[in-house]
DNA sequence: ATCCTCCCCTAC
DNA sequence: TAAGGTAGGGGAGGAT
């Protein structure tokens, strides 16, 4: 084990790193530096080391000869050739939604990041077929969890079983050599020149012509990462998945207090996840998670180093006869009073990304030590509260987060945002409904449904550079959402009806076709799969009848719920009610003295006072403790809800009687699609406008005659005065609702359109 | 107080 | 040539 930890260095002698700094942001100069190597100082650095490789190539792995640096180079290159010459994915030479018919699926196949994003699928599944695990048991003696990270993965899965061609050799795994083409990870003696993942290969090639660049095998990364957490899984079930290459496992019940039970351990199941997968991990030990996952970062390799390379060379070249070597174990344990943790830049912290970055910079901060000297206050000013609680105990070591090894998935969803052109709005929308289908598609194979719809467009910046590539370039991303039910299953109807509402969000952004250059949707608020409601798609209204919508409010409802429990308030005169430090429903008459919506209570009283009137406090309880309790206005509501149900039911036609708030409804008699499921309290079989008795040229006589007699029902049976607008659309309609108030309005406003309104209250509706 | 939408940030 | 995805947390501002 390497550590910092002094009782545990002196256990191990053989350790000749462990007071080394960590390996961050190591570039050819630094990367050789340390007790593993001397120092490469100068420019040529680069070529230096490159040199210098050759040489250690050819003296220190002898299993290797005989070929030199060079000759392996140029193979290595034509291996990585040979590859790409045979991979389907690369053969045709469409490359954006205009050249191939396909885009969706051929896009997804080669996306790396599509691969790494739904990884997790994979994983559910092997957890699924396993026995669910037991009930971890308690803990007896201290926490120890381990974090477990496979050394640059998909590089070294790309130069697994090549150890004689590959050994030694700056290689990175990418599509292409263009200038584009984007790396997603690269070995450690190309991180030595600076390359890292993202970076672009035109780039990489400028820090070193020698790069060997190799394709993606996603199979083979896929079953290599099966291997790796067969070999995790079968070690403990306390594991928690976090991608592809990288878990944490719970060991406390596996080891004894003490640190050579820990370094046995995790030397064990490195042995094991190499002997199995061919691949080399390296392991963080720590007391909580958090510091598992830092202790990590310094078990890795240094870029470079060529004992860090040998000892990883030694273990693959297995292959050739060579003895496996544990020094540079790529294990290390990490406690939080520990002198590196202090020294750790603080955007090694996870969860301070680029951009939490330069706010601590811009105070002052670089590393784990300063943040810890920041108080809370400051830190809340700079991130808000919930951030600043976790920078304050991030930075201390502190991670009491829950254990949680399977999260329940929240939202599902699919984004494209390159390869992404479009000349005119046709082709935009058979995208868009192609990318909304691949998300109904993942969504049923969860078999749950959805409640929100959000859909993301990549808008290019006018500014942005243009340049030849494919990609989105400089975007603004917007994003529009709406409530909108999804059922799991595939009927065309409703894949019609979601992709018809998608289009529409998709349209509000007001990003024009040409300026569109990626597009996402994400199905949210997830629910368990339930029998949904089969009629809402069958029974689609006829689009040419004219719509009829109707908005109730309840007039002063608190107060009003007030008066029921309460009748002596009807005789009180005005009133005010109340809560915490705010006003905040008021009579008609106490509205005329001049209260407001959310004036202070203080303020209010003296204004009631001067007419008369009482401050009514919301309802309240005691217990647990002393709080404003809603539970009546809750009753009243539910009530209120279920009477409007049994009157509708009543009558002819049919409504869709939509709840939105805890006093509000309206009749959404045209709303097909957007609907919600949690706010839809009633749906009956066909709708207002389809009855013969309403539709035509009185359809709003009709509806006024409806309206009056909801008015009049809620008043006798509830005891409450309702305001109804009555409108061709829901905006209209909600205006109406408020210019029928009361004193100005008589309980019912008509508006047939924005201009067209008998009400003079409505004219005068403030902005 | 609480919920919702849009946006930003972050980890993989 | 080249495949810049998936998902969650949280803040600001607006609503009831
Ligand atoms: N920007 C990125 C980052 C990662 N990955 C992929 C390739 C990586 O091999 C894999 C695992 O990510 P890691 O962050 O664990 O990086 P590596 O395993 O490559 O290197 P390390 O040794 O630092 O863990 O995810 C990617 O495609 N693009
Ligand atoms: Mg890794
Ligand atoms: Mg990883």
């Amino acid at each position: 084990v390497e550590s910092d930890a002094e009782s545990v260095a002196s256990t191990v002698p053989d350790s000749d790193r462990g007071e080394d700094g960590p390996p961050t942001e190591p570039g050819p100069e630094e990367s050789a530096a340390g007790p593993c190597e001397e120092k490469a100082d100068s420019a040529p650095a680069a070529q230096e080391l490159q040199n210098s490789l050759v040489e250690e190539q050819e003296s220190a792995f002898p299993g290797l000869q005989p070929e030199d640096y060079r000759a392996r180079l140029q193979a290595a290159k034509a291996v990585a050739e040979e590859l790409r010459s045979k991979e389907p994915l690369l053969q045709n030479g469409q490359r954006t939604v205009r050249d191939n018919p396909n885009f969706v699926q051929t896009f997804f196949k080669a996306s790396r990041l599509h691969f790494i994003g739904v990884w997790r699928e994979r994983y559910e599944e092997i957890l699924d077929s396993l026995p669910p695990p037991p009930p971890r048991p308690a803990l007896r003696g201290k926490s120890v969890f381990l974090h477990i990270d496979m050394d640059c993965f998909f590089a070294s899965v790309a130069t697994r079983g090549r150890t004689q061609t590959f050994a030694g050799l700056p290689v990175a795994v990418a599509w292409g050599t263009g200038s584009s083409s984007e790396i997603s990870s690269a070995n450690y003696c190309a991180r030595a020149y600076g390359i890292r993942a993202g970076m672009w290969a035109g780039e990489a090639f400028q820090l070193c012509p020698d790069l060997v660049v190799m394709p993606y095998e996603f199979d083979a990364i896929m079953e290599t990462a099966e291997l790796f957490y067969r070999s995790v899984l079968e070690t403990t079930p306390y594991v928690q998945g976090i991608s592809c290459d990288e878990v944490f496992a719970d060991v406390s019940h596996l080891v004894q207090d003490d640190v050579r039970s820990w370094q046995a351990l995790a030397r064990k199941i490195r042995a094991d996840i190499w002997s199995r997968s061919g691949c080399v991990a390296s392991i963080g030990v720590a007391k909580n998670r958090l510091l598992a996952r830092l202790a990590t970062k310094f078990a890795k390799p240094r870029p470079g180093c060529r004992k860090c390379g040998k000892a990883a060379l030694d273990r693959a070249g297995e292959e050739s006869g060579l003895r496996p070597c544990d020094e540079h174990a790529g294990i290390f344990l990490l406690e939080e009073s520990s002198e590196c943790l202090a020294a750790l830049p603080a955007r090694e912290l996870p969860g301070v990304g680029p951009e939490s970055e330069k706010q601590l910079q811009k105070s002052g901060v670089q590393t784990v030590g300063d943040l810890r000297t920041v108080p809370l206050a400051k830190l809340r000013e700079l991130f808000g509260e919930k951030q600043a609680q976790s920078l304050f105990r991030l930075c201390r070591g502190i991670d009491d987060r829950p254990w949680d090894p399977r999260p329940a998935r929240k939202s599902v969803g699919a984004q494209i945002a390159w390869g992404v052109r479009f000349e005119g709005s046709e082709a935009l929308r058979r995208f868009v409904a192609e990318l909304t289908t691949e998300a109904l598609r993942r969504l049923e194979r969860h078999g749950r449904r959805g409640s929100s719809l959000t859909v993301k467009v990549w808008k290019a910046r006018p500014d942005a550079p243009h340049c030849g590539g494919v990609g989105s370039g400089g975007c603004d991303i917007l994003s529009r959402s709406a409530q909108f039910a999804t059922d799991p299953g595939l009927a065309p109807a409703a894949v019609e009806a979601t992709c018809a509402e998608a289009w529409r969000l998709c349209e509000s952004t007001g990003a024009t076709p040409a300026q569109v250059r990626g597009f996402g949707i994400h199905i949210g608020g997830l629910e368990k799969a339930q029998p949904s409601i089969p009629s809402l798609i069958e029974s689609r209204k006829p689009q040419s009848l004219e719509k009829v919508i109707l908005h109730l409010d309840v007039d002063c409802f608190f107060l009003a719920v007030h008066e029921k429990y309460d009748p002596s308030l009807k005789e009180a005169g005005p009133l005010v009610l109340w809560q915490y430090n705010d006003v905040i429903c008021i009579s008609p008459e106490a509205k005329a003295a001049g209260v407001k919506k959310h004036m202070r209570p203080s303020e209010a009283q003296p204004l009631v006072d001067s007419i008369g009137g009482r401050m009514v406090h919301a309802f309240s309880r005691r217990w647990p403790g002393p709080r404003v309790w809603y539970g009546p206005y809750q009753t009243i509501s539910r009530e209120m809800f279920a009477h409007l149900h049994r009157l509708l039911a009543e009558e002819p036609g049919g409504f869709i009687l939509e709840r939105l708030s805890i006093d509000e409804a309206r009749d959404v008699s045209d709303v097909l699609a957007p609907y919600s499921p949690e706010r839809v309290v009633c749906f009956v079989e066909a709708f207002l406008e389809a009855s013969e008795a309403v539709a035509g040229a009185d359809r709003y006589a009709q509806a006024k005659s409806l309206a009056q007699k909801l008015v009049t029902e809620l008043q006798a049976t509830i005891g409450v005065r309702v305001s109804v607008g009555i409108a061709p659309n829901r905006l209209l309609a909600k205006l109406g609702s408020i210019a029928a108030k009361p004193p100005r309005g008589d309980g019912i406003c008509i508006v047939e359109g924005p201009d067209s309104c008998a009400s003079p209250a409505f004219e005068r509706l403030e902005t």
